[in-house]
DNA sequence: GAGGACTAGGGTAATTGGGGTG
DNA sequence: TCTGTCCCAATTACCCTAGTCC
């Protein structure tokens, strides 16, 4: 049996996505993602080749924000 | 029985795992996870049988730079 | 000794990164 | 200002069989 897959060293329980996973989930193209990575506004982590990961969490927080502010706006 | 469900009492400062659980930590695919350490950018152990162990600090510490999150842990 | 699960190896397809443009 | 698409190069993912680990 998988002894060692009993327990996975996770400390993060973020699992990540891949740019096209989170493109999907935003209708846009891995591109743009790319884009907002580069922007600084979403948190990525890079692999040793240069592929971008994002955390589940945040892409899930950043879409939860914007289904709830269709038109909610702080300000206007 | 197992002992592999158990902790044994291992001084232990680098814990090995396996390519299939750096893989998982980096969202990859452990054939992409022994791909880097044929590249020699992730430090390899063999066994004698020829599979491929990593250091669990060494892997933690290569998640850690590669995070660039808008974190402010260390100011580097 | 037997079994299940994972890994190594090579090869090919799909995705990603970066720059420039509409 | 922001996003979508073009190019090319690099990286990654999935296919297979055989061997190893527990």
């Amino acid at each position: 049996m998988t002894a060692s897959t009993q327990q996975l060293p996770q400390n993060s329980q973020d699992q990540l996505l891949t740019p096209g996973e989170v493109a999907a989930m935003f209708r846009v193209d891995p591109k743009t993602v790319t884009r907002w990575a580069t922007a600084g506004r979403i948190g990525s982590i890079r692999t040793p080749g240069g592929h971008r990961r994002f955390r589940e969490s945040e892409v899930r927080t950043m879409l939860a924000e914007l289904t709830s502010d269709v038109d909610t706006v702080n300000g206007v």
